[in-house]
DNA sequence: GTGGTAGCTGATACGGAGTATCATTTTGAC
DNA sequence: GTCAAAATGATACTCCGTATCAGCTACCAC
């Protein structure tokens, strides 16, 4: 936390008290969340305030988003640098891929294209190890 | 268009006159366009009718979903079949990739970490030909 | 053709997600 | 402590898309 909140600081962010609730909630859902279930989490907090934290960690790469399959946006407490995601469609959780050697594949079949590749957004879904028993 | 209007009404869907209206406007589109950019291009025909045309065309797989870099979401003609989207960030020109081989990278990936993937969504950003030269 | 009905239309109201505004409060550097 | 800059939070707003519903129309059966 205090990690986070120098990292915050060393932006030009300042420490506060609101902040540090919405980092703490953020850090304390289990799966990809959505801006209202934060703001339901923390009713003593600004939803405009809750909407602003999490905006500054997603442009700080301390937090990410996360597409689901139909379109729904959700948000993820993740390192900088760049991953994608494993979802699970039944439990709705997140596992992050870090290293998939796609980036070199897609590069090659862009350029056949003529096309000059300088970003790409995946996402994967299916079932988790839990899921994928049942 | 007959042959989209046929298709539609292979899924019992009727053929009208709006309807037309709706596919042809999105036809006519050079890259990939907004719903509003649709209403727009056909201020004789309502809004909802727009948007449902357009639903009807996106659960058909008639028009697919296109995610731009930010977040926006824009449509394109397109055919059926799984297949991805090269997009220009300059002009927003929108090429579409039918084999990238990324599938079965994906899958061995996903199966490494005990994921039984069942979809994904990929979108690969940077210039297009004409672009890149600039 | 005629009739009937299921589907379609479009004006409008509504809903969710996120942002802008702005007076007040807080932070942190000096 | 002082003070400017930044943050807060209540609220109003925009944007995108969907629900509602009375009236209309395509299409099938006869």
């Amino acid at each position: 936390m205090d990690d986070i909140v120098a990292q915050l600081a060393g932006r030009g962010h300042r420490d506060t008290e609101p902040r540090r609730l919405v980092i703490a909630a953020a850090a304390a859902q289990g799966r990809p969340f959505t801006a209202e279930e934060l703001c339901a989490a923390l009713p003593c907090v600004g939803r405009a305030t809750v909407y602003r934290g999490l905006r500054m960690l997603v442009d700080s790469e301390l937090v990410c988003r996360v597409l689901l399959e139909d379109g729904e946006v959700r948000y993820q407490m993740s390192y900088a640098g760049h991953h994608h995601h494993l979802l699970c469609v039944v439990c709705g959780l997140s596992t992050d891929v870090v290293d998939c050697d796609v980036e070199g594949r897609l590069k090659e079949a862009a350029a056949a294209a003529g096309f000059l590749m300088s970003g790409h957004r995946l996402e994967v879904y299916g079932r988790c190890v839990g899921c994928a028993r049942g």
